[in-house]
DNA sequence: TTGTAAATGAGACTCTATATCATTATTTTA
DNA sequence: TAAAATAATGATATAGAGTCTCATTTACAA
């Protein structure tokens, strides 16, 4: 697999864009966790790396990375979007805890087939689908019960 | 099926609400059309029936529906909530045409067995989910080409 | 009818995200 | 390499959704 660094090159210089400092520290940051992060917290890394990198560069970098596919929106209802970086993962659907909030990640292979079938019955080319699945954890409900 | 004012009404009274002229009307308002709304054209067409209710007021009775469950919200890409009555309905998905935005409703039935299998998989009680499949609609696929 | 607790409405306020624009950096051209 | 052209950055202003406050009004129950 080619590393991100390349691959994000490649899609700003094939939209005639510049690759800079800022974006590729911000890329780099964003594929050093696995976890779903808001701006906030991106821009507090960055911080603790020593970066002082502006707001505006860090949502115009962000939403490079949702364009380009490498990174995925993660909507939480928490008021403000989040982030998740995709390249290299296998595509996964998101289980969300009504009791403790937290957010579980699980693969799913039999949407595949479905997305077919849902795709000749409705006329529509697929291209993708977000699935999110939300009930209690093991832990929520033990402690209610 | 319960008429929805009274199932309503009911919710309030388990919470110790009140019933009140302007949460019925925002109802009523809400169940008189099928579609996806933001709570600006929410206002609108309770002006146009001549109804002043503050914006607060709006904002504090749909999420009083959301919450028992008669109103769905809708992630839609736009910067702010859609909402849409569920009540009375039967559960449904989007599929949304990445060309022209439209939101095209689907039953889909298997899904049920697969929250079954992803429950047990993952220890989970699952609840509910939102599934939201993008692509591209006929009418925008026939264009291109 | 009266008292009390809750809801409304106007507008201030918060917060996320975007737009503006002077300055700085990168890339191209000579 | 130097100069010109183009794009990106960062500081800050601005926009917009949604929430909060609080004085006034209303619903409900005693
Ligand atoms: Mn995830
Ligand atoms: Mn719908
Ligand atoms: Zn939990
Ligand atoms: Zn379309």
């Amino acid at each position: 697999m080619r590393p991100e660094s390349e691959v994000f090159r490649e899609f700003l210089i094939h939209k005639g864009m510049r690759s800079t400092p800022e974006r590729e520290e911000i890329l780099a940051e964003v594929f050093a966790h696995h976890d779903h992060f808001d701006v906030e917290e991106l821009i507090m890394r960055l911080r603790r790396r020593g970066l002082r990198i502006s707001r505006a560069s860090v949502y115009r970098t962000l939403a490079l990375l949702v364009e380009s596919g490498m990174v995925g929106e993660v909507y939480i209802e928490d008021g403000h979007m989040h982030y998740e970086h995709i390249y290299g993962h296998e595509h996964h659907c998101h289980l969300r805890c009504l009791g403790c909030r937290k957010l579980i990640e699980f693969r799913n292979g039999s949407l595949k087939e479905m997305e077919k079938r849902i795709g000749q019955e409705n006329d529509f080319e697929i291209i993708g689908h977000k699935l999110e699945i939300y009930g209690y954890c093991a832990a929520c409900r033990g402690e209610e019960s």
